[in-house]
DNA sequence: TTTTGAGTTGTTCGA
DNA sequence: GTCGAACAACTCAAA
């Protein structure tokens, strides 16, 4: 048997093909587990749905779906069709070995082997430490270590005419609500057709254009990783190294494998602070913390560049990097809120969503992450529109109420004289003043610097 | 064990 | 308008 869980595709997987060569027949076993689904919103569960559906089709029409908890359903489905043994793709976040622990010994009861193969990354989480055998807990050394780490090579697709579905109906799935308007096309074909069109074009000027949200200036292969329609190698394998453009992109990917390493050697670090003495930094909880966080959500803060992206999660289930930085670091540093909720509501309307990268790029954020982060690494939103999207474009795109104010006042409209005609009272006020909060978010630091003195 | 150099992504202010 | 300095102190990783 093999139970699929990130890593939906046929091409380049070390588990389908282990279990074919193993085996005289290999039923192929999706599981919808309620638990790992919980935070998922109508984006994530129907990219996941396609991809599902065209991993069906890529494999005859033998996957057998389920829906429940892994550690009743795969020794069931292990049981009905006699299987000797269940191949995965290993997984390393924290629920995933909580879970496959539970799997694995309910299969050891029965009497059919575990057989984990490489997980959905170039570099296996956990195996890089420093000279000192440690963790790595800053980016440089640890991408050091990363490049030089030997990979495994790239597999074609297995002969498939092994598969089965066993005998059993595969058709038991739970009710997928429909994706946002906007969202990415799911599937492993989607996944080559989006790298191809990336490395024949914008990976090539990816240093200049990757921090510009006007511009289709990034790869948007995220989903397509996060659910291993294509793996880290196939990607890592077309890039020409000796060009500083696709090195940049290189060093993307390595922050993918960095923060897996990071989360698999610390696990808590996706509820909590990776820096414990950030669960003193103050946030705000009483009014109006919530109404501050709905307008956030909704895209309603009066920062044109924060509503574009809030409004474009919601549209596309996607959202650019340069983006995210900015809209997390508002709900952080100008509302002062827990990034916990942020983290969350990522989570919950991002296709890509991916706890160890969406955690811990919360964390960078807030501060109490891997990073040294200066605490003066406070982004002004009108700043950082102005330089990443300086014809206001992408604002333009996501805030309709804005599409007739032109360059010089989109990213500040509150300044916009009041005579212009038709653009008036649409777009909100700023909801706070950026320069008071962030030295309230500066005030906040020095008070948790100075608890941590005492 | 001690020392040393360095740490993704920024902003503001004053010359 | 441009440019460089200042903005804390600490901890990590390796020599």
């Amino acid at each position: 048997m093999l139970w699929l869980r990130r890593d939906l595709r046929v091409a380049d997987h070390p588990a389908l093909a282990r279990a074919l060569a193993s085996s005289g027949a290999v039923v192929p076993l999706f599981v919808w587990d309620e638990e790992l689904l919980r935070p998922a919103g109508a984006a994530r569960l129907s990219f996941l749905a396609g991809c599902l559906r065209e991993l069906n089709g890529s494999l005859d029409g033998r996957l057998v779906v389920r829906c429940g908890d892994p550690a009743k359903v795969v020794p069931q489905v292990a049981d009905s069709v006699a299987a000797t043994a269940v191949h995965v793709s290993a997984d390393h976040g924290p629920y995933g070995r909580a879970r496959d622990r539970r799997v694995e010994e309910a299969l050891r009861r029965a009497g059919v082997a575990w057989r984990p193969s490489a997980s959905p990354y170039a570099v296996e989480p956990g195996t890089l430490v420093t000279g000192a055998g440690s963790a790595f807990q800053v980016f440089t050394p640890f991408s050091k270590a990363w490049r030089s780490a030997t990979r495994g090579p790239v597999l074609g697709v297995p002969p498939l005419a092994l598969l089965s579905d066993g005998g059993l109906a595969s058709d038991l799935w739970p009710d997928i609500p429909a994706g946002p308007p906007g969202m990415p096309a799911p599937g492993e074909s989607a996944a080559h057709a989006r790298l191809e069109l990336f490395l024949s074009g914008a990976v090539n000027n990816y240093d200049r254009h990757r921090d510009r949200p006007d511009l289709d200036g990034c790869s948007r292969l995220s989903p397509y990783l996060r659910f291993g329609c294509l793996h880290p190698r196939q990607v890592l394998e077309r890039l020409d190294l000796s060009r500083p453009d696709h090195r940049r992109f290189e060093t993307e990917l390595c922050w993918r494998e960095f923060y897996a390493h990071v989360l698999a050697d610390r696990p808590d670090s996706a509820r909590r602070p990776y820096r414990p003495e950030w669960e003193a930094f103050e946030v705000d909880r009483d009014p109006p913390a919530d109404e501050h966080f709905r307008a956030w959500c909704e895209g309603r803060t009066g920062y044109p560049i924060v509503d574009a992206g809030m409004r474009q999660l919601l549209h596309e289930g996607w959202m650019h990097n340069r983006v995210r930085m900015i809209t997390a670091s508002f709900l952080v540093k100008d509302l002062h809120l827990d990034w916990r909720l942020g983290a969350r509501w990522f989570m919950r309307h991002l296709a890509d969503g991916d706890l160890a990268s969406n955690q811990l790029n919360w964390q960078w954020v807030a501060g109490s992450g891997t990073d040294a982060a200066p605490y003066f690494r406070i982004f002004n939103p009108v700043t950082q529109g102005k330089r990443f999207d300086p014809e206001g474009s992408y604002i333009r795109a996501w805030v309709p109420e804005l599409a007739g104010v032109g360059p010089d006042e989109i990213h500040e409209p509150w300044r916009r004289a009041v005579t212009l005609p038709g653009m008036g009272p649409d777009y909100p006020l700023p909801l706070v003043e950026h320069p008071v909060e962030r030295e309230e978010s500066l005030a906040r630091y020095g008070r948790l610097l100075a608890r941590r003195g005492r």
